[in-house]
DNA sequence: ACGATTTTATCAAAATTTTATCGAATCTTT
DNA sequence: AAAGATTCGATAAAATTTTGATAAAATCGT
């Protein structure tokens, strides 16, 4: 009894196979798979650059592929697109020490606690722990929580830097979103 | 101007592409885009059934595709997933010695440790890098870090290096920042 | 080698720039 | 219209940059 087995007589929800698998080829397993008649959602596995693979895997039955390495959001991503369970299974899950943000359920916590964020405030942390540890200046920003361009003259990110602080630093934490005096802000741990 | 020059030409996020474009098709424009040299993640979307075509995309430098129909809980998360990963081009990153210098994560670290600069320390200090082993005058230090030119009866120059030496030089290493009486400054190992 | 002269190092205060804060005004969404 | 969100404008606060004065070091001519 084997993976590629017990994947041909039992239903899972999704199946996640690797190139190199021990004793057999993945790309095989898949074919096997795909053999029985099962209909279960398949992602492949690939190394880097290995492009020949991802298409080989897609011809033979896989659904996605996903290349390595990648971070277990982005496999959650790609289980949750394949699967479409919209209640069951979690979204796109930010953490910054104990302030997580879930992008799908729109939702922020800070160890534990629920916190409320305006629409601009919830982009604006997304993005800011989207790129957690590195500062990120004013007109990045200004780019990318703002579609169009804003003009330099105002505050606004300021300000909204500002109730963002107020509302995430609940209790006497310490301070996470950083700024660095002539470049911009970054939000970290530390 | 029509969309595959837009792509071209500016610095988007993410690209998506439908495969029946007007006048085009959208593999054409994926791969129009990824012969400029372009990095973007480029998302292509796919009628049902039509494998050969994900297949095709992805040999011409599609990141991800996606089967129509699809919901937008889908697409965000694809955009998601690829967004999330740093596309771009590594930063330029200048080391002498154990002292290195991120010039895009704005980060400066000696032997592994943290170091805060200021502005026109982080800027002095990057052009000194840059330039390491070669002396450079006042003069050009003036002309480089500070835009317009210094009058040369400030002593502004040397307060700032003098504020980067007592930064640098944590523990009790060696200088790095040296002196080259009549000539001016130079940074190296030794 | 020695004093005179020029150049560099050092420090704290002053000037400037940047950011924080808050309330009011404007815009959006019910 | 009402409630809430976002932006704007003015001022306070904080941090950085420049300045000025003096000490220390290096260079030069003798």
């Amino acid at each position: 009894i084997d993976g590629s087995y017990m994947a041909r007589t039992t239903d899972y929800d999704v199946i996640i196979l690797d190139h190199s698998l021990p004793g057999k080829n993945g790309v095989v397993v898949c074919e096997e798979i795909r053999a029985v008649g099962k209909a279960v959602p398949i992602i492949f596995l690939t190394v880097i650059g290995e492009l020949h693979h991802k298409v080989d895997a897609l011809e033979r039955g896989a659904d996605d592929y996903l290349t390595k390495p990648f971070s277990f959001e982005e496999l959650r991503a790609r289980v949750r697109a394949l699967t479409r369970r919209p209640h069951k299974i979690e979204g796109i899950i930010l953490r910054v020490g104990d302030l997580v943000l879930d992008a799908e359920k729109q939702t922020v916590t800070r160890g534990g606690i629920g916190i409320y964020l305006t629409r601009k405030e919830f982009n604006l942390l997304e993005y800011l722990m989207r790129n957690h540890g590195v500062v990120l200046s004013r007109g990045v920003i200004m780019e990318h929580v703002w579609n169009a361009e804003g003009d330099p003259f105002s505050n606004t990110i300021e300000s909204h830097i500002l109730n963002l602080r107020k509302k995430i630093n609940i209790g006497r934490r310490k301070e996470m979103i950083h700024n660095v005096p002539g470049r911009g802000y970054m939000i970290d741990v530390a």
